[in-house]
DNA sequence: AATGATAATGGAACGTCGTTCCAGAAGAAT
DNA sequence: ATTCTTCTGGAACGACGTTCCATTATCATT
């Protein structure tokens, strides 16, 4: 009896880092940020939660892994760009649609500061706040501006994604929830609230967020050398 | 025999929801975001965790209660200002002091979007934009790109202090690790984060920050109605 | 071919957490 | 006095991240 059966044979396909983290991509994706679980990335794995730990620190590994490989997808996908604005406003709506996609990405990328994910976006920013003449010294601010800008919208819509999913209802619905609490807080205290609250209902994502880019980028240029 | 004392007697003083939340914020400045929890809660309250909860609908309930506090006050110590700029300026920097001050701030205002303390910031924000003179119909877009910038700072810090905190270590070294990782990435590609890895080791968080409401600002101010 | 070392596996178990449940006590109302 | 409502505190539940460990496959060395 050359092979016997006491214990569940071996797995024929490898377990890898790079499956696991695709598995944690794809339970991220249908089951938003509380369905990524060791049980349930050892259920869709068909393995225990021990054999994962083989492979990969702590769940905020797999996170920022998971996090990564989306935005270097998302980097490659942004063009270049003719002009250092044009180019900063691609790296800023390929993130836009990273992040629309995969609505978990704002809480990763905020989770892990200083990280793989973080410094790519930063070095892209960079090359082209250099290249718009921002004097050196300038630069890191420039750039940390452009990053935190983005990372507070990434943040923002990860969690509005977050708590439309709990509690059930869509993106829209939610809005003309939210506007309409804004539009009856009190007249005295709220008065700018309650002036954009019907804006909050109406105003497009992506339109809002590259306008803020703009924003950053026109006062910028006032910093360039030379004028 | 009167009263009897099968089970312990009734607490002298009463357990409202104010003194819940003061509890919650002395237990977050002292134990970081991670020593929010309904057992030390009801530990410091010498209560049992069931009691907290006929006050308080959930953590999160908790969590936003307790930043909402710190953003009033935060708010009334904002002085006016004379100007629109430096009263954007006061708002952000009052808003930098509590977050310096209660580090785990900047994830509760992250994970409360809409919410009253994301509200009242935006309320402030929104007035001196409009004395800046924008457009109505670009106020909206503008109060929010300075919120979040705000809040992309407020979690960026957040998530420092709190790897901080776990590491155990203070943040110059800290960030004294990460920028000898900076410096260490590849050549080819990573030029820019290789060139600030030092800036990152020196900047002060403070300035730059204040440095990126300034680049909002004037980028604003290219939007004044009427030139 | 046998052996030992190493890499990898998967399931059980531990401790902690948010939350729910419930028996009961204090105060108000009848 | 009795009922009802408000409030309390501790036990219990289920889920989670993580650790532990007995077991297996793979491979270099005899």
């Amino acid at each position: 009896m050359p092979h016997t059966v006491a214990t569940p044979p071996r797995r024929a396909d490898a377990l890898t880092r790079d499956t696991i983290i695709d598995a944690a991509i794809a339970l991220l994706d249908t089951a938003g940020e509380g369905g990524l679980t060791f049980r349930a990335l050892a259920a869709r794995l068909a393995t225990g939660a021990g054999a994962i730990y083989w492979h990969v620190a702590d769940k905020d590994d797999v996170f920022t892994a998971a996090s990564d490989a989306i935005v270097v997808r998302a980097m490659q996908a942004a063009p270049p760009g003719d002009t250092p604005q044009a180019g900063i406003r691609a790296v800023a709506l390929a993130m836009f649609e990273a992040m629309d996609a995969h609505p978990w990405l704002g809480s990763a990328l905020a989770r892990a500061p200083g990280q793989l994910p973080t410094v790519r976006i930063l070095e892209r920013l960079g090359r082209q706040v250099d290249a718009l003449g921002v004097p050196q010294d300038r630069q890191w601010m420039a750039a940390c501006a452009l990053l935190n800008y983005l990372l507070g919208v990434s943040g923002q819509n990860a969690a509005n994604a977050l708590i439309a999913r709990e509690q059930g209802l869509e993106r829209a619905h939610f809005l003309d929830t939210l506007a309409g609490a804004w539009s009856r807080l009190d007249a005295q205290a709220f008065p700018f609230a309650r002036k954009v609250a019907g804006q909050l209902r109406a105003h497009d994502d992506r339109e809002d967020f590259l306008a803020g880019i703009d924003l950053i980028v026109h006062g910028m240029q006032a910093l360039q050398a030379g004028r």
